[in-house]
DNA sequence: GCAGAAACCTACAGGGTGTAGGTTGGGCGC
DNA sequence: GCGCCCAACCTACACCCTGTAGGTTTCTGC
């Protein structure tokens, strides 16, 4: 009998496209098994266990969409910049919603620390250069940004727009549209707020 | 031996204190027959299965955020109803985290029927009115609005901030704060995206 | 070509879901 | 106040998933 010829990251890769196919919390070891043709005690030689499992598909997808905000925001700025950046984050989603369900969740320390999570930050930041904005409200704006893209996407993926009139899409534009202006001209602070 | 007075109701309600506990993906039918002293099988005389436990859990939420909201917008308008409105979803999800977690995913046809998905719509509408929206960008609004709310507490809830500073509550003001500068001049569209 | 390290296997214990069918308790008719 | 009967609750079971223990087979380095 041939050999299967696994390794992290085959096991990690087939479990992806599982979670896009039939839901991430679908996502067992015996499914990926029975896909691979393999015995599922065999996957933990890979695997330690089905949380590593799940940590290692959310590791791939922070890199996959990391590789997808470079090329959304290249040779961009400004708005077109910012709607590459934003449009990475949902097409991702779109395409594959099972490594996108992955990243919604609270991810053990080995995701955290991978070095596509870094890249994320660091894209942020470039294409926060395209806008004039204090130093000091930075990490808000970078926290907005990404509440409003997550949320979007992610109000879109559970069908929350499914019964109101018209297509996500529009209001897609009208939000990037927003997020736009309110960078633009970013309000500074309530000094009461500051000082109190 | 005494019976435990079983209904789909009070089943309903100790999943939901279980998912606060333990983690909505912890919400099991053995877990939630352990806590009330009863075997697992007796539970489906009261809920069809797993899924309709959930979505049980789902509709409950809904209910009680949508009393927060009402509380939470009432007798204030403009920015003040904004900050009591956003609040209410912030504050039941960090009171309620499994409860939260029910309503972050799509949900079955029962639980979106259920009166109270009805009621946050309509207690949005009443938020808006105090803001000068034309009648065609409502929806874009309300998307947006729920879709920043819904994904700050979403990313807070991860851990998303948990690695930069300042405390993410410095942050939801100033995002609050955006939104309401948002609402207040609101971009109209660009004539040449609805006419295209 | 052979030793050893992986890769892969079988077997099993434990726990979760859901069904079938039996037993018991309490409310209601009379 | 007695019995009926419905529903609340039970035991027993089949099936799937996780994770461990320990055996066998294939590939690789030398």
């Amino acid at each position: 009998m041939t050999r299967a010829g696994l390794t992290p990251a085959v096991v990690v890769a087939d479990a992806a496209a599982l979670a896009d196919e039939a839901g991430f919390d679908a996502l067992t070891l015996s499914a990926v098994a029975r896909r691979l043709g393999v015995q599922t005690a065999s996957l933990y030689a890979h695997v330690r266990d089905r949380a590593a499992l799940l940590d290692g598909v959310t590791a791939l997808a922070m890199g996959e969409v990391a590789a997808r905000i470079a090329t959304g925001i290249a040779g961009r700025s400004g708005r077109d910049a910012l709607r590459g950046y934003a449009d990475a984050f949902r097409d991702y989603a779109r395409e594959h919603p099972g490594r996108w369900a992955a990243m919604q969740r609270r991810a053990g320390p080995a995701a955290v620390a991978a070095p596509s999570a870094v890249d994320v930050v660091a894209l942020t930041d470039a294409l926060l250069r395209g806008y004039a904005l204090p130093a000091d409200q930075r990490v808000h704006v970078v926290r907005l940004l990404g509440s409003t893209i997550n949320g979007f996407v992610q109000l879109e993926r559970i069908g929350s727009f499914d019964h109101s009139a018209p297509a996500p899409a529009a209001s897609w534009d009208r939000a990037v549209d927003a997020l736009d202006t309110l960078l633009r001209a970013w309000p500074a602070p309530d000094p009461e707020e500051s000082s109190a």
